[in-house]
DNA sequence: ACGGTAACTGCACTAAATGCATATTTGCAA
DNA sequence: TTGCAAATATGCATTTAGTGCAGTTACCGT
Protein backbone atom coordinates (compact mmCIF):
# COMPACT_ATOMS: atom_id res chain seq x y z
CA UNK A 1 0.00 0.00 0.00
CA UNK A 2 3.01 2.26 0.66
CA UNK A 3 3.88 2.07 -3.28
CA UNK A 4 5.98 5.30 -2.44
CA UNK A 5 7.84 6.07 -5.32
CA UNK A 6 10.87 8.69 -4.42
CA UNK A 7 8.86 11.31 -6.18
CA UNK A 8 5.76 10.98 -4.45
CA UNK A 9 7.51 11.22 -0.97
CA UNK A 10 8.71 14.25 -1.83
CA UNK A 11 6.23 15.71 -3.29
CA UNK A 12 3.78 15.22 -0.59
CA UNK A 13 7.16 16.54 2.10
CA UNK A 14 6.70 19.54 0.03
CA UNK A 15 3.18 19.58 0.30
CA UNK A 16 3.11 19.37 4.17
CA UNK A 17 6.20 21.79 4.00
CA UNK A 18 3.68 24.50 2.58
CA UNK A 19 0.38 24.01 4.98
CA UNK A 20 2.96 24.17 7.93
CA UNK A 21 4.10 27.25 6.89
CA UNK A 22 1.09 28.75 5.54
CA UNK A 23 -0.92 27.69 9.20
CA UNK A 24 2.90 29.42 10.77
CA UNK A 25 2.42 32.92 9.26
CA UNK A 26 -1.26 32.99 9.65
CA UNK A 27 -1.16 32.58 12.98
CA UNK A 28 1.26 34.82 13.17
CA UNK A 29 0.85 37.45 10.78
CA UNK A 30 -3.28 36.93 10.05
CA UNK A 31 -4.28 35.73 6.84
CA UNK A 32 -4.59 39.07 4.36
CA UNK A 33 -1.44 40.13 6.01
CA UNK A 34 0.16 36.47 4.58
CA UNK A 35 0.98 36.72 1.26
CA UNK A 36 1.96 33.32 -1.16
CA UNK A 37 5.42 34.70 -1.91
CA UNK A 38 5.38 34.79 1.84
CA UNK A 39 4.44 31.10 2.32
CA UNK A 40 6.67 29.69 -0.84
CA UNK A 41 9.68 31.30 0.89
CA UNK A 42 8.81 30.37 4.25
CA UNK A 43 8.68 26.69 2.28
CA UNK A 44 11.96 27.17 0.56
CA UNK A 45 9.99 26.59 -2.90
CA UNK A 46 9.39 29.22 -5.53
CA UNK A 47 6.70 31.47 -5.33
CA UNK A 48 5.25 29.61 -8.57
CA UNK A 49 5.45 26.35 -7.61
CA UNK A 50 2.95 27.00 -4.87
CA UNK A 51 0.67 27.15 -7.51
CA UNK A 52 1.19 23.63 -8.77
CA UNK A 53 0.12 22.75 -5.27
CA UNK A 54 -2.63 24.70 -4.11
CA UNK A 55 -4.73 26.17 -6.84
CA UNK A 56 -5.06 29.44 -4.50
CA UNK A 57 -4.84 30.72 -1.56
CA UNK A 58 -8.10 29.44 0.60
CA UNK A 59 -7.16 25.94 -0.60
CA UNK A 60 -4.20 25.28 1.94
CA UNK A 61 -6.58 25.16 4.55
CA UNK A 62 -8.28 22.59 3.29
CA UNK A 63 -6.02 19.95 2.55
CA UNK A 64 -7.94 16.81 3.07
CA UNK A 65 -10.88 18.26 1.26
CA UNK A 66 -12.64 14.91 0.92
CA UNK A 67 -12.67 13.39 4.08
CA UNK A 68 -16.26 14.03 5.11
CA UNK A 69 -17.15 12.53 1.60
CA UNK A 70 -15.27 9.62 2.95
CA UNK A 71 -16.86 9.05 5.99
CA UNK A 72 -20.42 9.45 4.85
CA UNK A 73 -19.59 7.14 1.85
CA UNK A 74 -18.53 4.72 4.62
CA UNK A 75 -21.77 4.92 6.80
CA UNK A 76 -24.00 4.60 4.01
CA UNK A 77 -22.00 1.42 3.17
CA UNK A 78 -22.56 0.26 6.59
CA UNK A 79 -25.95 0.35 6.61
CA UNK A 80 -28.24 -1.86 8.48
CA UNK A 81 -31.54 -3.72 7.00
CA UNK A 82 -33.31 -1.73 9.28
CA UNK A 83 -31.69 1.75 9.10
CA UNK A 84 -34.28 4.96 7.33
CA UNK A 85 -32.13 7.29 5.59
CA UNK A 86 -31.94 9.71 8.35
CA UNK A 87 -30.49 7.08 10.46
CA UNK A 88 -27.52 6.71 8.37
CA UNK A 89 -27.43 10.32 8.01
CA UNK A 90 -27.52 10.56 11.73
CA UNK A 91 -24.53 7.89 12.02
CA UNK A 92 -22.25 9.46 9.27
CA UNK A 93 -22.74 12.94 10.66
CA UNK A 94 -21.32 11.42 14.07
CA UNK A 95 -18.51 9.72 12.01
CA UNK A 96 -17.45 12.91 10.73
CA UNK A 97 -17.48 14.21 14.57
CA UNK A 98 -15.52 11.44 15.52
CA UNK A 99 -13.01 11.97 13.08
CA UNK A 100 -11.05 13.91 15.69
CA UNK A 101 -7.42 13.10 13.93
CA UNK A 102 -8.62 16.25 12.05
CA UNK A 103 -10.61 17.71 14.43
CA UNK A 104 -8.11 18.90 16.48
CA UNK A 105 -5.19 19.33 14.43
CA UNK A 106 -3.70 22.53 13.89
CA UNK A 107 -4.96 23.53 10.97
CA UNK A 108 -8.73 22.38 11.46
CA UNK A 109 -9.12 25.17 14.75
CA UNK A 110 -7.26 27.41 12.49
CA UNK A 111 -9.15 27.24 9.86
CA UNK A 112 -12.38 27.35 12.03
CA UNK A 113 -11.43 30.79 13.04
CA UNK A 114 -10.76 31.92 9.59
CA UNK A 115 -14.09 31.06 8.27
CA UNK A 116 -15.34 32.91 11.22
CA UNK A 117 -13.32 36.19 10.41
CA UNK A 118 -12.59 35.71 6.15
CA UNK A 119 -15.09 36.21 3.79
CA UNK A 120 -12.54 33.92 1.41
CA UNK A 121 -12.28 31.43 3.51
CA UNK A 122 -15.85 31.26 4.68
CA UNK A 123 -16.78 30.98 0.31
CA UNK A 124 -14.54 28.40 -0.08
CA UNK A 125 -15.74 26.22 2.63
CA UNK A 126 -19.24 26.76 1.94
CA UNK A 127 -18.74 25.65 -1.77
CA UNK A 128 -16.76 22.37 -0.54
CA UNK A 129 -19.58 21.84 1.63
CA UNK A 130 -22.19 22.37 -1.11
CA UNK A 131 -19.93 20.02 -3.26
CA UNK A 132 -19.89 17.30 -0.65
CA UNK A 133 -23.62 17.43 0.04
CA UNK A 134 -24.09 16.86 -3.64
CA UNK A 135 -21.93 13.79 -3.60
CA UNK A 136 -23.02 11.91 -0.31
CA UNK A 137 -26.61 12.30 -2.02
CA UNK A 138 -26.03 10.67 -4.53
CA UNK A 139 -24.62 7.51 -2.96
CA UNK A 140 -27.62 8.29 -0.77
CA UNK A 141 -29.82 8.24 -3.71
CA UNK A 142 -28.26 5.14 -4.82
CA UNK A 143 -28.53 3.01 -1.39
CA UNK A 144 -32.16 3.85 -1.26
CA UNK A 145 -32.97 4.02 -4.87
CA UNK A 146 -36.71 2.33 -4.38
CA UNK A 147 -37.26 5.28 -2.13
CA UNK A 148 -35.70 8.38 -2.36
CA UNK A 149 -35.09 9.90 -6.03
CA UNK A 150 -32.34 12.82 -6.32
CA UNK A 151 -33.90 15.39 -5.52
CA UNK A 152 -35.64 13.71 -2.42
CA UNK A 153 -32.02 12.77 -1.48
CA UNK A 154 -30.36 15.86 -1.79
CA UNK A 155 -33.44 17.75 0.30
CA UNK A 156 -32.85 15.63 2.97
CA UNK A 157 -29.05 15.90 3.29
CA UNK A 158 -29.58 19.45 2.34
CA UNK A 159 -31.88 19.48 5.57
CA UNK A 160 -29.84 17.53 8.10
CA UNK A 161 -26.47 19.53 7.03
CA UNK A 162 -28.24 22.47 6.82
CA UNK A 163 -29.81 22.14 10.38
CA UNK A 164 -26.10 21.27 11.80
CA UNK A 165 -24.72 24.20 10.03
CA UNK A 166 -27.05 26.70 10.92
CA UNK A 167 -26.62 25.81 14.99
CA UNK A 168 -22.98 25.33 14.21
CA UNK A 169 -23.19 29.34 12.98
CA UNK A 170 -24.46 30.58 16.09
CA UNK A 171 -22.68 28.26 18.61
CA UNK A 172 -19.44 29.56 16.91
CA UNK A 173 -20.10 32.96 17.33
CA UNK A 174 -20.02 33.00 21.39
CA UNK A 175 -17.64 30.27 21.80
CA UNK A 176 -14.12 30.58 22.61
CA UNK A 177 -11.17 28.95 21.03
CA UNK A 178 -11.22 25.60 23.00
CA UNK A 179 -10.96 23.38 21.06
CA UNK A 180 -12.52 20.98 23.84
CA UNK A 181 -15.30 23.40 24.28
CA UNK A 182 -15.67 23.55 20.78
CA UNK A 183 -15.98 19.94 20.19
CA UNK A 184 -18.79 19.57 23.11
CA UNK A 185 -20.70 22.52 21.65
CA UNK A 186 -20.48 20.71 18.16
CA UNK A 187 -22.10 17.87 19.71
CA UNK A 188 -24.99 19.53 21.61
CA UNK A 189 -25.28 21.76 18.24
CA UNK A 190 -26.12 18.51 16.17
CA UNK A 191 -28.26 16.60 19.25
CA UNK A 192 -30.40 19.98 19.29
CA UNK A 193 -31.13 20.33 15.42
CA UNK A 194 -31.72 16.67 15.11
CA UNK A 195 -33.82 16.16 18.09
CA UNK A 196 -37.17 15.99 15.19
CA UNK A 197 -35.48 13.47 14.01
CA UNK A 198 -34.64 11.61 16.68
CA UNK A 199 -37.63 11.86 18.34
CA UNK A 200 -39.42 9.85 15.71
CA UNK A 201 -38.90 6.13 16.03
CA UNK B 1 -41.62 59.04 0.63
CA UNK B 2 -39.66 59.74 -2.81
CA UNK B 3 -36.97 61.97 -0.94
CA UNK B 4 -35.44 62.13 -4.48
CA UNK B 5 -32.73 64.56 -4.66
CA UNK B 6 -30.83 64.74 -7.81
CA UNK B 7 -27.53 63.35 -6.26
CA UNK B 8 -29.20 60.35 -5.36
CA UNK B 9 -31.52 60.08 -8.57
CA UNK B 10 -28.17 60.52 -10.11
CA UNK B 11 -26.27 57.75 -8.18
CA UNK B 12 -29.20 55.64 -8.66
CA UNK B 13 -29.43 55.91 -12.30
CA UNK B 14 -25.57 55.07 -12.18
CA UNK B 15 -25.88 51.98 -10.25
CA UNK B 16 -28.45 50.68 -12.83
CA UNK B 17 -26.25 51.49 -15.64
CA UNK B 18 -23.72 49.57 -14.22
CA UNK B 19 -25.68 46.54 -13.62
CA UNK B 20 -26.87 46.89 -17.15
CA UNK B 21 -23.46 46.77 -18.47
CA UNK B 22 -21.96 44.16 -16.80
CA UNK B 23 -25.52 41.77 -17.48
CA UNK B 24 -24.54 42.73 -21.30
CA UNK B 25 -21.39 41.96 -21.33
CA UNK B 26 -21.11 38.63 -19.67
CA UNK B 27 -23.92 37.64 -21.33
CA UNK B 28 -21.35 38.36 -24.53
CA UNK B 29 -17.99 37.91 -23.28
CA UNK B 30 -19.23 35.45 -20.41
CA UNK B 31 -18.31 36.57 -16.75
CA UNK B 32 -14.58 35.58 -16.30
CA UNK B 33 -14.40 37.22 -20.47
CA UNK B 34 -15.12 40.64 -18.46
CA UNK B 35 -13.03 43.00 -16.95
CA UNK B 36 -14.43 45.60 -14.95
CA UNK B 37 -12.75 48.50 -16.65
CA UNK B 38 -14.99 46.76 -19.80
CA UNK B 39 -17.75 47.42 -17.55
CA UNK B 40 -16.67 50.69 -16.61
CA UNK B 41 -16.03 51.92 -19.71
CA UNK B 42 -19.99 50.10 -20.98
CA UNK B 43 -21.75 52.65 -17.79
CA UNK B 44 -19.24 55.07 -19.23
CA UNK B 45 -17.65 55.54 -15.84
CA UNK B 46 -14.12 55.52 -14.57
CA UNK B 47 -12.64 51.97 -13.58
CA UNK B 48 -12.16 53.43 -9.89
CA UNK B 49 -15.75 54.72 -9.83
CA UNK B 50 -16.95 51.02 -10.01
CA UNK B 51 -15.48 50.46 -6.54
CA UNK B 52 -17.62 53.43 -5.17
CA UNK B 53 -20.92 51.49 -6.44
CA UNK B 54 -20.18 47.57 -5.71
CA UNK B 55 -17.09 45.98 -3.54
CA UNK B 56 -16.38 43.38 -5.97
CA UNK B 57 -17.16 41.90 -9.55
CA UNK B 58 -19.61 39.02 -7.93
CA UNK B 59 -21.73 41.99 -6.55
CA UNK B 60 -22.74 43.10 -9.19
CA UNK B 61 -25.23 39.90 -9.64
CA UNK B 62 -26.66 40.37 -6.30
CA UNK B 63 -28.02 44.08 -6.45
CA UNK B 64 -31.01 43.72 -4.24
CA UNK B 65 -29.21 41.12 -1.79
CA UNK B 66 -31.70 41.71 1.41
CA UNK B 67 -35.23 41.33 -0.30
CA UNK B 68 -35.40 37.72 0.69
CA UNK B 69 -34.65 38.95 4.18
CA UNK B 70 -38.09 41.13 3.90
CA UNK B 71 -40.27 38.71 2.62
CA UNK B 72 -39.19 36.53 5.24
CA UNK B 73 -39.33 38.85 7.93
CA UNK B 74 -43.06 39.64 6.84
CA UNK B 75 -44.18 36.06 6.33
CA UNK B 76 -42.92 36.02 10.18
CA UNK B 77 -44.82 39.34 10.97
CA UNK B 78 -47.67 38.24 9.44
CA UNK B 79 -47.59 34.53 11.76
CA UNK B 80 -51.53 33.23 12.84
CA UNK B 81 -51.89 33.00 16.87
CA UNK B 82 -52.23 28.79 15.85
CA UNK B 83 -48.78 29.17 13.69
CA UNK B 84 -45.76 26.44 14.99
CA UNK B 85 -42.71 27.97 13.38
CA UNK B 86 -41.84 25.68 11.02
CA UNK B 87 -45.15 26.90 9.73
CA UNK B 88 -43.82 30.26 9.39
CA UNK B 89 -41.38 29.17 7.49
CA UNK B 90 -43.11 26.96 5.17
CA UNK B 91 -44.80 30.27 4.01
CA UNK B 92 -41.98 32.54 3.98
CA UNK B 93 -40.21 30.12 1.37
CA UNK B 94 -43.40 29.68 -0.61
CA UNK B 95 -43.17 33.61 -0.36
CA UNK B 96 -39.94 33.98 -1.95
CA UNK B 97 -40.45 31.71 -4.51
CA UNK B 98 -44.02 34.18 -5.33
CA UNK B 99 -41.88 36.81 -5.68
CA UNK B 100 -41.40 36.42 -9.27
CA UNK B 101 -40.34 40.24 -9.62
CA UNK B 102 -37.02 39.34 -9.06
CA UNK B 103 -37.47 35.76 -10.09
CA UNK B 104 -38.33 36.68 -13.95
CA UNK B 105 -35.96 39.66 -13.74
CA UNK B 106 -32.73 39.34 -16.81
CA UNK B 107 -29.90 39.37 -13.82
CA UNK B 108 -31.61 37.07 -11.81
CA UNK B 109 -31.93 34.78 -14.95
CA UNK B 110 -28.18 35.33 -15.55
CA UNK B 111 -27.33 34.88 -12.35
CA UNK B 112 -28.68 31.64 -11.80
CA UNK B 113 -26.75 30.67 -15.30
CA UNK B 114 -23.31 31.74 -13.38
CA UNK B 115 -24.14 30.53 -9.64
CA UNK B 116 -23.88 26.74 -11.57
CA UNK B 117 -20.41 28.05 -13.53
CA UNK B 118 -18.54 30.15 -11.93
CA UNK B 119 -17.18 29.00 -8.53
CA UNK B 120 -16.79 32.45 -7.41
CA UNK B 121 -20.43 33.67 -8.13
CA UNK B 122 -21.30 30.49 -6.39
CA UNK B 123 -19.33 30.89 -3.38
CA UNK B 124 -21.11 35.08 -3.07
CA UNK B 125 -24.45 33.22 -3.40
CA UNK B 126 -23.47 30.77 -1.14
CA UNK B 127 -22.34 33.50 1.37
CA UNK B 128 -25.11 36.08 1.22
CA UNK B 129 -27.88 32.86 1.55
CA UNK B 130 -25.92 31.78 4.78
CA UNK B 131 -25.76 35.43 6.28
CA UNK B 132 -29.24 35.27 5.36
CA UNK B 133 -30.23 32.32 7.25
CA UNK B 134 -28.78 34.07 10.50
CA UNK B 135 -30.64 37.23 10.13
CA UNK B 136 -34.20 35.42 9.63
CA UNK B 137 -33.54 33.07 12.42
CA UNK B 138 -33.14 35.88 14.58
CA UNK B 139 -36.34 36.93 13.38
CA UNK B 140 -37.68 33.73 14.06
CA UNK B 141 -36.46 33.40 17.49
CA UNK B 142 -37.54 37.13 18.79
CA UNK B 143 -40.93 35.61 17.69
CA UNK B 144 -41.04 32.47 19.14
CA UNK B 145 -38.43 33.65 22.03
CA UNK B 146 -40.42 31.20 24.50
CA UNK B 147 -40.11 28.35 22.84
CA UNK B 148 -36.79 28.79 20.35
CA UNK B 149 -33.64 29.40 21.47
CA UNK B 150 -30.68 30.67 19.05
CA UNK B 151 -29.55 27.85 18.13
CA UNK B 152 -32.41 25.77 17.60
CA UNK B 153 -33.91 28.54 15.51
CA UNK B 154 -31.01 28.95 13.58
CA UNK B 155 -31.20 25.04 13.14
CA UNK B 156 -34.49 25.26 11.84
CA UNK B 157 -34.20 27.93 9.34
CA UNK B 158 -30.72 25.80 8.09
CA UNK B 159 -32.77 22.44 7.59
CA UNK B 160 -35.23 24.26 5.84
CA UNK B 161 -33.17 26.27 3.39
CA UNK B 162 -30.61 23.59 3.40
CA UNK B 163 -33.71 21.26 2.09
CA UNK B 164 -34.50 23.68 -0.30
CA UNK B 165 -31.53 24.54 -1.91
CA UNK B 166 -30.27 21.05 -2.37
CA UNK B 167 -33.03 20.02 -4.14
CA UNK B 168 -32.98 22.82 -6.36
CA UNK B 169 -29.36 22.39 -7.12
CA UNK B 170 -30.09 18.76 -8.39
CA UNK B 171 -33.35 20.33 -10.25
CA UNK B 172 -31.43 22.95 -12.01
CA UNK B 173 -28.59 20.15 -13.04
CA UNK B 174 -31.49 18.08 -14.93
CA UNK B 175 -32.37 20.94 -16.80
CA UNK B 176 -35.60 20.63 -17.38
CA UNK B 177 -37.41 23.97 -18.69
CA UNK B 178 -41.17 23.30 -17.52
CA UNK B 179 -41.17 25.84 -14.38
CA UNK B 180 -44.21 24.27 -13.25
CA UNK B 181 -43.12 20.82 -13.25
CA UNK B 182 -39.97 21.81 -11.27
CA UNK B 183 -42.25 23.80 -8.80
CA UNK B 184 -44.16 20.89 -7.89
CA UNK B 185 -41.10 18.50 -7.94
CA UNK B 186 -39.12 21.05 -5.50
CA UNK B 187 -42.34 21.14 -3.28
CA UNK B 188 -42.38 17.34 -3.35
CA UNK B 189 -38.74 16.77 -2.45
CA UNK B 190 -38.55 19.06 0.54
CA UNK B 191 -42.03 18.13 1.74
CA UNK B 192 -40.46 14.76 2.17
CA UNK B 193 -37.44 16.04 3.71
CA UNK B 194 -39.06 18.25 6.21
CA UNK B 195 -41.66 15.66 6.82
CA UNK B 196 -40.42 15.72 10.80
CA UNK B 197 -41.09 18.82 11.41
CA UNK B 198 -44.11 19.45 9.81
CA UNK B 199 -46.16 16.32 11.30
CA UNK B 200 -45.85 17.24 14.54
CA UNK B 201 -48.20 18.71 16.38
C1' DA C 1 -24.24 83.32 -4.64
C1' DC C 2 -21.40 80.54 -1.49
C1' DG C 3 -19.18 77.35 1.31
C1' DG C 4 -19.20 72.56 2.63
C1' DT C 5 -19.57 67.94 1.31
C1' DA C 6 -20.31 64.01 -1.53
C1' DA C 7 -19.07 61.87 -5.69
C1' DC C 8 -15.85 61.11 -9.75
C1' DT C 9 -11.51 60.16 -11.59
C1' DG C 10 -6.66 59.33 -12.61
C1' DC C 11 -2.36 57.41 -10.82
C1' DA C 12 0.42 54.47 -8.42
C1' DC C 13 0.69 50.26 -6.03
C1' DT C 14 0.04 45.45 -4.02
C1' DA C 15 -1.05 40.85 -4.62
C1' DA C 16 -3.34 36.80 -6.84
C1' DA C 17 -3.20 33.98 -10.63
C1' DT C 18 -1.81 32.20 -15.30
C1' DG C 19 1.14 31.19 -19.42
C1' DC C 20 5.42 30.13 -21.19
C1' DA C 21 10.02 28.75 -21.60
C1' DT C 22 13.78 26.55 -19.35
C1' DA C 23 16.34 23.86 -16.16
C1' DT C 24 16.51 20.10 -12.94
C1' DT C 25 15.25 15.87 -10.98
C1' DT C 26 13.40 11.22 -11.11
C1' DG C 27 11.76 6.78 -13.15
C1' DC C 28 12.88 3.17 -16.02
C1' DA C 29 14.53 0.33 -19.61
C1' DA C 30 18.43 -1.15 -22.44
C1' DT D 1 25.85 2.56 -15.76
C1' DT D 2 23.90 5.17 -19.29
C1' DG D 3 20.52 7.60 -21.61
C1' DC D 4 15.99 9.14 -22.57
C1' DA D 5 11.17 10.49 -21.40
C1' DA D 6 8.22 12.37 -18.07
C1' DA D 7 7.42 14.94 -14.01
C1' DT D 8 8.59 18.73 -11.44
C1' DA D 9 10.66 23.25 -10.14
C1' DT D 10 11.29 27.88 -11.12
C1' DG D 11 12.05 32.48 -13.13
C1' DC D 12 9.84 36.04 -15.89
C1' DA D 13 6.26 38.56 -17.94
C1' DT D 14 1.53 39.63 -17.97
C1' DT D 15 -3.29 40.30 -16.73
C1' DT D 16 -6.58 41.56 -13.45
C1' DA D 17 -8.87 42.64 -8.92
C1' DG D 18 -8.84 45.76 -5.52
C1' DT D 19 -7.03 49.86 -2.42
C1' DG D 20 -5.12 54.38 -1.03
C1' DC D 21 -4.56 58.99 -2.15
C1' DA D 22 -4.99 63.43 -4.05
C1' DG D 23 -7.18 66.66 -6.98
C1' DT D 24 -11.23 68.08 -9.36
C1' DT D 25 -16.16 68.56 -10.20
C1' DA D 26 -21.03 68.60 -9.09
C1' DC D 27 -24.62 69.15 -5.88
C1' DC D 28 -26.93 70.67 -1.60
C1' DG D 29 -28.64 73.73 1.95
C1' DT D 30 -28.42 78.32 3.60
Amino acid sequence: MAETTLRERKRQRTRRAIVDAAVELFEERGYEGTTIADIAEAAEIGTRTFFSYFASKEEVLFPESDSRIAAAVEAIAARGPDDRPADVLLRALRNVNRDSDEMVSRVAALRLRLIRNVPAVRGRGLQLQFDAQREIARHLCAAYADELDEAGAAALVGAFVGAVTGALQVLLETAGDDPAAMSRRLEEATDAALQPWLRRK
